[in-house]
DNA sequence: TCGGATTGAGAAAACGTTTTCAGGAAAGTC
DNA sequence: GACTTTCCTGAAAACGTTTTCTCAATCCGA
């Protein structure tokens, strides 16, 4: 069982192990010649240390956790791979895990970060009960908090202004004439999802049309919510001009059921969707929406986490994004170029 | 710094640490007053045990590795995410390591993964030399390989058929009359690339259609090769009128290109793309695809994984899904329902 | 009452490193 | 030539668990 140990490297080079430590791992005084005697027994034998036992003594495991509610959906997606890049370069290794949404799952994947000694976690809390953070930061692990806000926590955090995300694309729909404007909005539970309807309120309320909350249909922020809700949408008695989906997998889900009942956007239906996507372009008509720095939140959450390892006294920061409106023409808006991509 | 160790919980408990060890562990003989008398000290204490020194005796780490190249790429995010999902259930947790199709990167890669003695690892192989994967494999390191194959190491291995992919999507352009079709292929290097390219070929031999290798342009698996290529591909001299994408990302740079550039699908080019997308019914016209069943190849690779950590001994075997065309209208292809979803 | 299970508990070893302490040899300084 | 500094090496402790090994007390049947 169990490869080579530095005991069996130490051996073959007829020498102690704390020489034989010093040789691997470059540190205090090695004769050459011992270096490379023991360089070649190492490599002789295939050895390579156990991370484990050096975690042992060390203290530190270079393992990072993050916890998204969901690796394939392609916003964490970007945010994942944004913080493995970053992190690399310190030699970090990335430890996934999704929670889907699911306070329960979220806590059994804090408790199990807590025992493998991880040493710093990048997490997109799921709104459930806060006990657990709080003994990882009292127990000392650096947490960095990535998209989603949580209220009564001291932790470096990183966002995207939601608010003014879903004002900006509500307010495109308004400048464009729409008075009826329905949303189909994520779970209240969610951060993220409550900040979007907040924005969509603001932006009516400032624009003096009031507020018809059977226009607010509330989603799971999955592609079979938006698929049903589109359906309730276009089915109201008084049906909407115009509809905000405020995540990527609804307005798919949306899109697609609008073309099956042969809704016509933007004549019949004009559609605006949070978080732009690669295949928004090409889509008939274009689908305008607001792109959020998916990649970038992930390096900056990565940067904070890596910058609080180094100096665990710093203090906390939040970081807040602008997302930025791209206009297409699934509102109706004039044509214009596809934009830089 | 470092929390609570089972020592400190003893000391609370008045017991020495063999026996809150046992407590806390549930086996051995333990008197039901000093069991609970131990748990209070760790809940008092907010304990937490060090699955560090755990492993370090024990053996197992109960994280399993990940390597796929890029899991910003939705076909590997399902792919991961179906690992995930599987591998929850026993307990592991995953490490994820993007190598980018980059031998030295994922040489990297396999060499932290058995420092940290990980228990397991899958990985999607980038096509660069064997040497390190070897020494794992004969470390023992179980090893599953998915989505790729490579020769001369025996291992269990999840594929899709990828030439049956590939002949079924020209096969249908054959059928509807395309005598010139090109392909934007993936990189030499990478095994689902040449056998995409494999069965374009074959499909055209089975058919006596010539093989006009101008009308073969190699990309790089990423939407800008798609983009570039699909603007070569229609100003070739003897223009093709269909075009076989060999991958997601680049169907979809491909289609954007098209579309700037106003060439009219499927009247002036047919496309079918490789590896089927949510968002492919809602294009107009909605796009003809080979689909792979991303997730199960996840779940597949995942379940031969455990099953080898419960037997070591079990014989290699190799899983190979079949992929199966969606016929939708790009091709020109008569009108049908948006298949089930 | 004796002897073997059964139950309960502790001391010490083990896992594979790194670090601390310590000591000897060579080289430089006065 | 005595003393310090520099260079090289090794023994042992430490990290926090789990796993033997022991040992004592209680229980039970003969």
């Amino acid at each position: 069982m169990g490869g080579p140990t530095i005991r069996d490297v130490a051996r073959r080079a007829r020498v102690s192990v704390t020489t034989a430590a010093r040789a691997l791992g470059g540190y205090g005084y090695v004769s050459v010649e011992t270096r490379q005697r023991v360089r070649e027994a190492a490599a002789a034998l295939d050895y390579h240390p156990n991370a484990i036992a050096r975690s042992m003594i060390k203290g530190r495991t270079h393992t990072l956790a993050v916890v998204v509610s969901d690796n394939a959906n392609p916003f964490f997606a970007a945010v994942v791979r944004g913080i493995e890049d970053t992190v690399l370069d310190q030699q970090y290794t990335v430890m996934l895990c999704n929670a889907d949404e699911d306070p329960r799952k979220e806590a059994a994947y804090l408790r199990v970060i807590r025992e493998k000694r991880v040493d710093g976690l990048i997490l997109s809390p799921s709104g459930g009960p806060l006990a657990l953070l709080r003994s990882l930061l009292a127990g000392g692990t650096p947490v960095v908090l990535v998209d989603r806000r949580v209220r009564g926590v001291r932790t470096d955090t990183v966002l995207v202004d939601n608010r003014a995300g879903a004002r900006a694309a509500v307010g495109h729909l308004l400048r464009l004439g729409h008075r009826r404007i329905g949303i189909i909005s994520g779970p209240r539970q969610v951060f993220t999802a409550r900040e979007r309807l907040a924005g969509y309120v603001e932006a009516l309320r400032n624009a003096g049309v009031p507020v018809d909350r059977r226009l607010i249909l509330e989603g799971n922020f999955k592609a079979d919510s938006g698929y049903a809700l589109a359906e309730r949408m276009v089915s109201l008695p008084h049906r909407p001009t115009a509809v905000f989906t405020a995540n990527n997998l609804m307005t798919l889900g949306a899109l697609l059921r609008f073309k099956e009942l042969g809704v016509q956007i933007p004549q019949e239906m004009a559609v605006v969707g949070f978080d732009d996507m690669p295949w928004a372009p090409i889509l008939t008509p274009p689908l305008t929406a607001v792109a959020q720095p998916s990649y970038d939140l992930g390096v900056a959450a990565a940067r904070l986490l890596l910058q609080r390892l180094r100096d665990p006294r710093t203090p906390a920061q939040t970081v807040v994004f602008q997302p930025r409106l791209v206009v297409r023409e699934s509102c109706g808006a004039g044509r214009r170029r596809a934009g830089r991509r």
